[in-house]
DNA sequence: ATGCCTCCCCGAGGGAGA
């Protein structure tokens, strides 16, 4: 089963972009961030020809997450637990039966930035929440990932100019420290599993011609509770994707599991 | 770089992103 995360950068200006991808790259489960669309907009009949269920969980102008899969979704969520007031769109949760139940955390962790202040605060209680969640689900012991944009630079290795995220939220130590003890629980970074020394950069800005010069981070990521980590196969990271026209500033990561 | 793009809102130009 191939499961797939791409932060879209708004569904109304990608929706060419995501079909073409769609077709070439033919996930299974596919994890979309930052929708900025309301449910109600949300082009599901195009998503629905090439054969995949729908999910979505969206707000004006910001955030908003969806699911697509071609096995039903079931047993849906939104929000992340764990505090009434947050009307962010950012978490979503759906449940995919292929030969094996299959729990999909999809999510958009708060950006943090600037640091420190209310948006740092945020992110880093928004990230004790998902570890919250993630320790939830572990006790359940049924296979899980969460997967998304996680807005966080695990190592200095993934990004291609550390020096220039040394005061960055996504790179600052309390919020690697918070990947950490949401990773350290027990679950597993598939990229870096596979991977260990490979590049993986996922993000590219659009300015100062950050994709020409390959200035990128790792920012997009998939975690996998252990029985999970055990089925794991292949993880990749569609970069040419940066380099079509009208590209959104994230490329798609995804995954290859045993069914 | 106190933001050089691109998205959203809409129908100007500001907020947000990372």
């Amino acid at each position: 089963m191939k499961i797939a995360s791409f932060n879209i950068n708004g569904i109304k200006a990608r929706l060419p972009l995501l079909l073409e991808w769609l077709r070439e790259a033919a996930p299974d489960v596919a994890i979309l961030q930052e929708i900025k669309s309301v449910d109600a907009n949300f082009p599901r009949e195009p998503l629905e020809e090439l054969g995949y269920n729908v999910a979505t969980h969206g707000q004006k102008s910001f955030n908003g997450v969806a699911l697509l899969s071609k096995l039903p979704l079931e047993d849906v969520t939104r929000g992340l637990p764990g505090d009434e007031a947050d009307e962010q769109a950012r978490y979503i949760e759906a449940t995919v039966v292929g030969t094996r139940a299959l729990r999909i955390c999809g999510l958009y962790l708060p950006n943090g930035n600037p640091a420190p202040g209310p948006k740092f605060a945020y992110k880093l209680a928004w990230m004790e929440r998902l570890r919250t969640r993630a320790k939830a689900l572990l006790s359940q012991e049924e296979p899980f990932l969460m997967a998304g944009d996680f807005n966080i630079i695990p190592q200095a290795e993934d990004a291609a100019r550390p020096e220039a995220w040394r005061k960055d939220a996504l790179f600052l130590p309390e919020s690697r420290e918070a990947w950490r003890r949401l990773v350290h629980l027990g679950l597993t970074d598939a990229f870096r599993a596979l991977h260990p020394t490979r590049e993986g950069y996922t993000f590219w800005d659009f300015q100062r011609g950050a994709w020409n010069r390959n200035d990128g981070i790792r920012i997009d990521h998939f975690l996998l509770s252990p029985q999970l980590a055990d089925r794991l196969t292949e993880c990749g990271v569609d970069k040419e994707m940066r380099g079509r026209e009208r590209p959104s500033d994230h490329v798609p990561i995804w995954i290859n599991i045993d069914s």
